[in-house]
RNA sequence: GGCCUGGUGGCAGAGUGGUCAUGCAGCGGCCUGCAAAGCCGCGUACGCCGGUUCGAUUCCGACCCAGGCCUCCA
């Protein structure tokens, strides 16, 4: 089955044929860790480590990139303000991270390179760019001059000039062209500064990626991904930096960018105080819906939170968990082949809606499943499905018990009332089995009677 | 101003030139002491106006509206 991805580059859907198929390469922009990381962040990481996913059924040597940018003028400030290296800054919250994505469930890039750790290839390439003409040094600073480089503009679809007209920022003085960017900027004692040949200064934020993903990816990589917003000017600028580095040859064969998350309707940003952390949205809502949410639209749309939302993705979680409840003591088949529909969704550009709806309508088939073989199957198909999306690889008791908040509900005075309940029903004092169950509804437990019993739930999630 | 997305049923969100998206919510029925869960069934959805076509939500054009980028940004 051809994998068919949308590239930013060409503005087509184009099939995806690796340039080696003996090793498959993708470099997706980490964050600059100077905070937590909002939601928004998120989706990059969850979206493009399922296309790692994707591809290493295909080629399984695939090597997946993604960079920690832990030299930054945000990060300089936010150390300054706690009077801390700038070290404390990025160790905190690169912790931060990595604990945030697994909790969504993203498994970890082969490579997570740091751009202080990169900072000899990074000074390396600067010398290159300067020796090949495309790059020049100018009080204390290195810039690179986009007249070099004729095709400055193709992934943004703009051209120079127009990117000078639109400019509303100053230009500084030693720019030959007010789009030069910096490559190199000095700094002063109290900043973090590594020594060079223009002097002590710290590397441009354009120049670490392409550094990162020459000096662990080669010179010409398959995939590199990252937000809409890195179209222009970072992703541009990338292109700039190494196809100029490299003698002209392709830096990147595909370029996939993802659409925004926005809350109510409104790009999240700090200004109007609408960002939400993973970090904060992790205590309210259980992660894997959270995962479900990043998924539910295409990667290239934007995506709306809203609280209405997650309250419809815990009820469709609690309706595939319900069928998987149901089939508790039906065995998996291991070798579970992947089902073919769910397969052809993600194939078609990674559309992870409808490899969701796929998955309800697995859940579906294995509800209405009649006898234990065609349970087994049906079952195996539904975990093998969401195995590959991530989603519904927990214990289905378990995410019945989960509270809205991390609380610490009582389960065993919960349990007791169910029992009280029983006891009231079995002698028929259904008055008083209905208060109870009363009761129970106040702490935001459902009850349900089933053959084997009453079972119970979290329903305010 | 330039560049670029998108407008689908109550909500979310795929997709297609001509019988099914899917989920949540809602309605009716079965089941239940009553519920819950589940099952069965139910809804003249495709911004507006033209054009192409035997036929358009789907293709083309204009228009209206919303959003993004052009400056740090996932």
């Amino acid at each position: 089955m051809d994998l068919i991805l949308y590239n930013t580059l060409s503005r087509q859907r184009e099939t995806f044929v690796p340039a080696d198929p003996r090793r498959v390469t993708m470099y997706v922009c980490g964050p600059t860790v100077y905070s937590y990381a909002h939601i928004g962040n998120a989706r990059p990481p969850v979206v493009f480590e399922l296309l790692a996913r994707l591809l290493r059924q295909r080629w399984p040597n695939v090597v997946y990139a993604r960079n920690i940018t832990d030299v930054d003028d945000k990060i300089n400030a936010a150390a300054r303000e706690l009077g801390v290296p700038i070290g404390t800054i990025t160790d905190r919250y690169t912790q931060a991270y990595h604990e945030d994505l697994a909790a969504l469930g993203v498994g970890p890039p082969d490579i997570e390179p740091r751009a202080t750790q990169t900072i000899g290839p990074i000074v390396a390439m600067i010398e290159r760019l300067i020796a090949s003409g495309h790059a020049y040094a100018a009080e204390g600073h290195v810039l690179f001059g986009v007249d070099s480089f004729p095709a400055y503009g193709q992934l943004s679809g703009r051209s120079t000039d127009e990117m000078i007209a639109g400019a509303r920022v100053e230009v500084a003085p030693y720019k030959r062209n007010p789009g030069d960017f910096v490559l190199w900027k000095p700094s002063s004692d109290d900043l973090p500064g590594w020594a060079s040949p223009w002097g002590r200064g710290r590397p441009g934020w354009h120049i670490e990626c392409s550094a990162m993903s020459e000096a662990h990816l080669g010179e010409t990589i398959d995939i590199h991904a990252g937000g809409v917003d890195l179209k222009f000017p970072h992703h541009e600028n990338e292109i700039a930096q190494s196809t100029c580095a490299h003698g002209g040859r392709t830096f990147a064969r595909y370029w996939l960018h993802n659409g925004f998350v926005t809350v109510d309707g409104a790009k999240m940003s700090k200004s109007l105080g609408n960002t939400l952390l993973v970090d904060q949205l992790r205590r309210s809502h259980p992660p894997e819906a959270l995962r479900w949410f990043l998924l539910k639209a295409h990667y290239r749309q934007p995506l709306d939170w809203s609280d209405a939302g997650m309250t419809q993705i815990v009820r469709t979680l609690d309706g595939l968990y319900g069928v998987l409840r149901e089939l508790a003591e039906v065995g998996v088949n291991a070798d579970a082949p992947m089902p073919g529909e769910l397969e052809a969704a993600l194939h078609d550009d990674l559309n992870t809606p409808r490899a969701l709806a796929v998955l309800s309508e697995l859940a579906a088939e294995a509800r209405r499943a009649e006898g234990p073989q065609a349970q087994r199957l049906r079952k195996s198909a539904l975990l093998a499905g969401g195995r590959l999306l991530g989603l519904l690889q927990q214990d289905a008791a378990q995410w019945f018990a989960q509270p809205a908040v991390d609380s610490g509900i009582d389960q065993v005075a919960i349990q007791a009332l169910v029992d009280r309940r029983q006891a009231a029903k079995v002698a028929r004092s259904f008055a008083e089995a209905d208060a109870i169950r009363a009761e129970l509804t106040a702490l935001g437990v459902t009850v349900e009677d089933t053959p084997q019993g009453p079972r119970w739930k979290m329903c305010s999630r």
